[in-house]
DNA sequence: CTAGCCTTGAAT
DNA sequence: ATTCAAGGCTAG
């Protein structure tokens, strides 16, 4: 708390203004122009940092601006009526409820401004933060530096946490840390919401669109003021003047981090403003799924006030359809689609019912058509009639969204915007009901601006390939099951807590949201402009060996992520390395015995005890794991190179945070800290896969819940396939060597505080000595675990094998940034995130 | 406003 | 010629 009111307080008008400007955008102003807005978020989005939320906005102007503007001036406002109102219908067509607004035209102008912005606000928590805020709006700080505030913020929680153990941030930071990704970090470091108002992804066209795209983390107090201020953005400035007043709030809430697909957006990059439409992001993330047993100082630290929102799809009702994204994709459809059908994916329930229970209920009223399994929509659970703006749904709600988009309507919600929308009650909400369809996935880009009929659009090949994919899946699983029925939810669900945790410290995740403004309309023009998306990226790794399949994991599955679920909590303990944390699935008993038991643990060196304490490959596992289903649950497709940057960057946070308070190195100057880990990281990240190669019998890849493949091997290599077979020789000998637990952590310590690389680099430490002395310890130490555990006669063998191991696994860490640094440049990749601030830093 | 049914028309 | 998603129409 302290913490956050303190951040409150020193934040200036920075958060109420950007907000405001939001609000008083729908009413005032033609006038304000994404100037505006840019001079007021400049100041925030220069001093990017870690711990802050951010909001980009994107917003492309159509040309037609002409066109818009009248349009805009029919939009209509509708207020929903509050679950207490039974008798709603009629008071819908008393036409009470509608109340036409004026005032929203002047909105609609000002979006269309040409060219496409967009907006970063950095706000941080902390006094750190703030510090980095000033400092940014001061001097021109191009990039945020995003290591530095890292370990600064990280630092001076630690400091705090010395001296106030009962503060329930600091507790945060320091204990749970361990099951989610460092909360310290998450919390701190990558909290941030971004809007996204971003044009279609289509190149060509220049649709008005403007969609908003935030990925919090959600949570929130049960103060209910707090918590719902990202919402009360999006629509109650302009509706609700009483939600109005706690705009000012919103911001406060922290947010996970999210990258824009950088494929998809390019302008995101560039941090810009431009007018918030009106709207209000909103919210989705999953976070929501917090369960009710969070702790008050997660979720008063998390996001305040957030969003929380309803959960996204997974708990909540949504079920996981996925909604085709269109990020450039590689994947073949092989399979040819079949009449039509079918998807399988998915289900969700609009009610409320567990998706495990669903599912197990399904199995028996499946009224599967074709071979395919019929699917429930998405937003209310109804008979899907087809693919309609992203995703299948069914006719109804695909009536409704064209409806809002095409007609810019806003709607608002008179009780807590978290309606629950079924078949029966869809008609009650259609905040709710418009909401839920930005969350499932329905895209604004799928509604026409200039309304021309027939013809296919740019999702045209989505679909056909998502349709291909379910039925793969389907054959896949019944090959696997014949009798089981498909039941997709219950990973859903059960993913839900999972993720939910996962992302809520790391932050991954983010499924990307629109906005719930409708103003967003856009639309792409006719036939859509961008028929073929092209494919920039080629998909880093393919999904190479589908023979691995068999024993890839399967994020979906339900056994698996109970599995995980189950590690995680275990994990907490820390302590024990005890192998098979998060394997979960199979893994080779032997290895894990015969390494991580095996050395007599009474003659362990007390250092390499404590450093083993430092191992935690539950987290490493669920991170990695949640990260991987927060991005693809209710996705039908992405890109897997982004995703791999995602993931890369998360493990970079991961890795700040285990180096910030890791012994020796938690004591070194800051400075030092960063440039050791600007040397070390990709090495440690690479000797993080090796060990759970070695020691947890990870698969080369895992299914993703969407159907895709993830291919570990091409992470740990940073995107290469060049270098698969020095991986392998490196791995080999890895096992032969019988490299055990100790021995590879204290390699990463090594690796870690390695001060010659800066030499190498002309970037000389501030403090070489302490860093030397402390490498001095780990190599002393490693070599004291070499003589108990090998004898001395073979211990100076043992101690130099392992240091050899040290340049190959540099070579191909090194080869693999460099691989990575020109591939998302090419890319365009966003500048702002970890991962690319270390490539660079390293290169220029 | 809803939502089922109808008409379009690029893509295949 | 066939698909099938997007827009249009119109009782309710
Ligand atoms: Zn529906
Ligand atoms: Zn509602």
């Amino acid at each position: 708390m302290s913490v956050i009111q303190k951040a409150k307080g020193s934040r200036y008008i920075e958060e109420k203004e950007p907000s405001r400007a939001a609000t008083s955008a729908t009413q005032v102003a033609s006038t304000t122009r994404s100037n505006d807005v840019m001079l007021l978020l400049g100041p925030l989005m220069s001093g990017g940092t870690n711990s802050r939320k951010d909001i980009s906005i994107t917003s492309n102007d159509h040309v037609n601006g002409h066109e818009y503007a009248r349009e805009i001036n029919g939009v209509s406002t509708f207020h929903s009526l509050s679950y207490s109102d039974e008798p709603r219908i009629s008071e819908l067509k008393n036409g009470n409820c509608y109340t036409p607004r004026h005032g929203i035209d002047t909105k609609y102008e000002t979006n269309s401004v040409h060219s496409s912005q967009s907006a970063i606000i950095y706000t941080t928590e902390n006094e750190v933060s703030r510090h980095y805020q000033s400092e940014a709006s001061t001097n021109n700080i191009e990039k945020a530096d995003i290591l530095t505030h890292s370990l600064v913020t990280a630092n001076a929680l630690d400091d705090d946490n010395m001296n106030a153990k009962n503060d329930p941030v600091l507790d945060l930071s320091t204990q749970e840390s361990h099951i989610f990704t460092t909360d310290g970090i998450s919390m701190n470091l990558t909290d941030m919401v971004a809007f996204e108002l971003s044009a279609s992804e289509d190149h060509n066209s220049n649709p008005d669109i403007m969609s908003v795209v935030t990925t919090p983390i959600a949570g929130h107090g049960p103060d209910a003021s707090f918590s719902n201020v990202s919402e009360d953005h999006v629509y109650s400035p302009i509706i609700d003047p009483v939600e109005a007043d706690r705009v000012s709030l919103c911001h406060e809430d922290y947010y996970r981090h999210s990258h824009e697909p950088a494929c998809c957006t390019p302008s995101s990059s560039t941090a810009h403003s431009s007018p918030l439409p009106i709207p209000l992001p909103r919210v989705a993330s999953r976070a929501e799924s917090l369960t009710p047993t969070d702790t008050p100082a997660h979720r008063q630290t998390d996001c305040s006030s957030s969003l929380h929102l309803r959960t996204p799809s997974p708990p909540r009702a949504a079920p996981p359809q996925s909604p085709l994204s269109d990020s450039c994709s590689p994947q073949p459809a092989d399979v040819s689609p079949d009449s039509q059908g079918g998807g399988s994916s998915v289900s969700g329930n609009a009610t409320a019912t567990t998706s495990l229970d669903y599912s197990n209920g399904s199995s028996i009223d499946i009224p599967d058509t074709k071979e395919g399994i019929e699917e429930l929509c998405p937003v209310c659970g109804d008979k899907v009639s087809g693919y309609h703006y992203g995703l299948l749904t069914c006719e109804s709600c695909k009536g409704f969204f064209k409806r809002t988009v095409q007609n810019k309507k806003v709607y608002t919600c008179v009780a807590d915007r978290q309606c629950q929308i079924d078949k029966t009650q869809r008609k009650r909400c259609p905040y709710c009901r418009f909401q839920k369809c930005i969350e499932v996935g329905m895209k604004l880009e799928a509604v026409r601006q200039d309304r021309m009929r027939g013809g296919r659009n740019k999702f045209g090949p989505m679909y056909k390939r998502d349709r291909a994919r379910k039925l793969q899946m389907l054959r896949q699983r019944q090959m696997t099951h014949p009798n089981l029925l498909p039941s997709r939810n219950a990973p859903v669900t059960s993913g839900v807590q999972y993720t939910s945790l996962s992302s809520y410290s790391t932050g991954g995740l983010h499924i990307k949201e629109e906005i719930q403004s409708p103003f967003l309309s856009s639309s792409t023009s006719s036939p859509d402009s961008s028929p073929a998306p092209v494919r920039v990226l080629q998909n880093s790794g393919g999904p190479s060996h589908p023979s691995h399949n068999s024993s890839g994991l399967i994020l979906g599955a339900p056994d698996n992520i109970a599995l995980w679920v189950g590690a995680a909590g275990s994990g907490v303990g820390g302590g024990g390395t005890g192998g098979g944390g998060g394997g979960g699935s199979g893994g080779s008993p032997q290895q894990v015995t015969s390494r991580s038991l095996n050395r007599n643990t009474n003659r362990i060196p007390d250092l390499v005890r404590e450093l083993l304490n430092a191992v935690n490959d539950a987290e490493w596992t669920n991170s990695l794991m949640g990260l991987l289903q927060n991005q693809t649950y209710n996705q039908c497709e992405v890109d897997l190179f982004e995703l791999m940057c995602k993931v890369l960057d998360q493990s970079l946070f991961a890795q700040v945070d285990w180096a910030r308070n890791s012994v020796f190195f938690k004591d070194l100057r800051v400075d030092d800290q960063m440039k050791l880990l600007q040397e070390s990281w990709s090495d440690m990240l690479l000797l993080d896969h090796l060990h759970q190669r070695l020691h947890n019998n990870i698969a080369n890849d895992m299914s993703l819940p969407n159907g895709q493949k993830f291919n570990l091997l091409n992470l740990a290599l940073l995107g290469t396939d060049q270098y698969e077979q020095n991986f392998h020789q490196l791995l080999s000998k890895m096992e032969d060597m019988q490299l055990d637990v100790s021995e590879y952590i204290l390699i990463k310590f090594i690796l870690l505080l390695n001060s010659e690389p800066c030499i190498r680099d002309n970037r000389q430490l501030t403090d070489q000595q302490s860093v030397d002395e402390a490498a001095m310890q780990v190599r002393n130490a490693m070599m004291e675990y070499c003589v108990v555990s090998y004898g001395a006669a073979t211990a100076q063998d043992r101690y130099q094998k392992l240091l050899s191991l040290i340049s190959d696994i540099h070579f191909i860490a090194d080869s693999g940034e460099k691989f990575l640094y020109l591939k998302m440049m090419h890319s365009g990749s966003s500048t702002q995130t970890l991962l690319m601030e270390m490539l660079h830093t390293k290169r220029r």
